[in-house]
DNA sequence: CGACACCATATTGTATACAATGTACAGGTC
DNA sequence: GACCTGTACATTGTATACAATATGGTGTCG
């Protein structure tokens, strides 16, 4: 619904359930350790359970459910361990991306960050937290296009997911989470329009290494160190 | 059949399939872009095509097939991009792992090294490939194992299994590629014995973009550019 | 009263039937 | 002769029926 969709228009049922379900997951609806059966997942959506399941792989995929051989699905836990776990793996390659997007020459494609970035500040400006996230992810997914690795780009859509998920609850928690990576963000676009991949490397870590220390206790105190 | 099987002793078709369909594509006897077809696999091994459309998604999940809806499935192309791409994301992933396998506190798991260093040893000296692979991917499990890190983990299982078909690539045509990394090998292992979780990290990174400069001229004679 | 075994039920796992769709080839038209 | 169109076939996608298994409760035996 969310995240998918902005890479391509595909319609197959799966997608748009995995599609669908990782909305509820990350925006919380769907509460971590909570039960998903098949027969639930597919009445609910009106298809049988064939496509339910290939969705639920997709999901597991990307690390939003666990699944365990005939005993059932649930919601992921979070805890502070995995987050750290997603954190650590996430500073690596998000520096990676961020170089390999500044190394790229697509000179229009880079044009793209201006106009994202005046939608992060018109979001922050409305506190409108999930629109932020959506222009967020969007940048996300523009880097990802840029530095042209798709191999990159599969590992780091599903960390990603699972970051949003802390990220949302952090922000529910407090919004002014969302303020943290504003500037940061402009100067690491900035950095990439500028083709300076070391430096959009070095400041992705950083950014990415901060919020991971400031969201660090919160997650602990919420979901336990796990 | 020989990766995943390490990890857990399940029984269940998918995985199974999965497991023997990953082999024969490592090892060629699947070649790069030949079609599968879901009918063929299923008869092939006796089975239906239900579990066979799910274990088409775990080797679509690792990048070993690509998928293209209601076109077909293929084994995922070989090329020098596709090889850029694993192995830049290698180098920051393994890199990681050794790291956080060093600084755990688990003395037993890491004295499994030892042995696993002389197996290794064993299998270069009968020239014995296929041994040598298995050997090594043990002792990436052993690693993974002890960082201890469910994601990377993940992560790093896909990786893993694309990078070994190259490498076994490669073997085919110099098999004195096997001897390249052995030495190295066996400092990394010391080192994370040690627990000297920084210098593990950095011999790891070396080694894999030495291993990945001294294939890419080949890889991109045997596949193109991409 | 506790523990173990057994059975009922819920849920996942697999097989099969049917639907939708993309591809290739044949035929016709300009 | 080239290009377009329609139809047959191959293949994936979805639905449903059935099988296997894990769980929880109940009853019985020690």
């Amino acid at each position: 619904m969310l995240l998918a969709r902005i890479q391509k228009l595909s319609v197959a049922i799966p997608e748009n359930l995995a599609e669908m379900l990782e909305e509820e997951i990350i925006f919380g609806r769907l509460k971590s350790q909570e039960r998903l059966t098949e027969e639930m997942v597919a009445a609910r959506y009106g298809v049988s359970r064939s496509p339910v399941r290939e969705a639920l792989r997709l999901l597991e995929r990307d690390g939003l459910v666990t699944r365990e051989a005939r005993r059932g699905i649930w919601v992921s836990p979070m805890s502070q361990r995995d987050f750290d776990e997603v954190y650590t793996c996430r500073i690596e390659l998000e520096g990676l991306v961020a170089k390999q997007a500044a190394e790229s020459a697509d000179i229009e494609k880079k044009a793209e960050f201006k106009s994202l970035l005046s939608e992060l500040k018109q979001a922050q400006a409305r506190n409108d937290a999930r629109q932020f996230f959506i222009v967020d992810v969007r940048g996300s997914f523009l880097t990802y296009t840029l530095a042209g690795n798709k191999t990159l780009t599969r590992l780091l859509g599903g960390l990603e997911k699972q970051a949003l998920r802390y990220r949302y609850h952090a922000y529910e928690q407090d919004p002014k989470i969302i303020q943290l990576s504003l500037d940061d963000t402009g100067r690491i676009y900035d950095a990439i329009m500028a083709g300076d991949g070391e430096s959009a490397k070095a400041m992705t870590e950083n950014l990415i290494r901060e919020i991971w220390q400031s969201m660090r206790a919160g997650i602990r105190d919420a979901f336990g160190e796990g």
